[in-house]
DNA sequence: TCATACTTGACTAATTTAGTCGGGAATCCT
DNA sequence: AGGATTCCCGACTAAATTAGTCAAGTATGA
């Protein structure tokens, strides 16, 4: 039960992204020298934040990406489930809606795997970009 | 962030265990037909729960393994530990006290992530075997 | 003594992670 | 116009991890 790269990744970049870009776009390399992540990774991500509208670019020269929302608006779980870091507790096939195993009767763990899940979620639901760069958090 | 059929698996072998072995030892076999799960992987993670404490073994004919400890007692966090899956929520080398990159300066993502595993460890470690068998959680 | 069941270490296939690489397209500055 | 800069995008890959299997051994009870 670790958390990748990936989700890290975009979230110190996100946090850097809303704290030294005060409306002037920024460069990806400019973010990936302060927080000392590999920049060809972090165009990958920022093509999912892209399309996914939590972030605006301006190509060419003086370029880069500007967030296309209110840093307030923004929650942490949002982030991580645009960028393909979903929080599995349960091992639910979610399409066919079988448990765990064969039936369609859930095991013995689930409710305890889901609570985990929920758990989660509302905690980083309740977690915002802003909050994160004010060190608002607990 | 996906939980490992490692831990899952372990805890529904104990809440198996808790469930229908009162008092007399329940064969491998048995459990892992019960809950359908690989017999000669779950051995290994009760070859780790038996050296933890948590399972007590019977050899030979009508052996098996029973609790060690009340299931009032066992949390589920405890079991996760013992089993080796870990709740990494951080990147910081925690021998060298270094955060997610050189500096031993935490990034502005840290205390987020610290902030979750506490919250994950939290929840369950107010949930005990006894609990899951009895169906109340959440 | 034989079947049963735990004990243990070594080994492996498949999957996932954590990236790299290369070429292209838009934009601005001179 | 031309070049520098920056985003755009897909394909590819090395390393690590996961999720097991397998085989040989030991203790116990009927
Ligand atoms: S985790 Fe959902 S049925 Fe087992
Ligand atoms: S996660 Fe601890 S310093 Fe970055």
């Amino acid at each position: 039960m670790k958390l990748g790269t990936k989700g890290r990744y975009a979230v110190m970049a996100l946090v850097d992204l809303a704290y030294y870009g005060q409306g002037k776009p920024l460069a990806l390399v400019e973010i990936a020298q302060r927080q000392s992540l590999p920049i060809s990774y972090l165009e990958q991500l920022f093509l999912k934040l892209r399309q996914k509208g939590f972030v605006a670019s301006t190509r060419g020269h003086l370029g880069g990406y500007t967030l296309a929302r209110e840093a307030e608006t923004i929650r942490i779980s949002e982030i991580l489930e645009a960028i393909g870091e979903p929080l599995e507790t349960t091992r639910c096939d979610k399409s066919s809606s079988t448990g765990c195993l064969g039936t369609n009767a859930k095991c013995l763990t689930h409710a305890l795997w889901a609570g985990l899940g929920a758990q989660m979620h509302h905690y980083l639901q309740g977690i915002s970009l802003a909050d994160v760069c004010e060190r608002r958090v607990i």
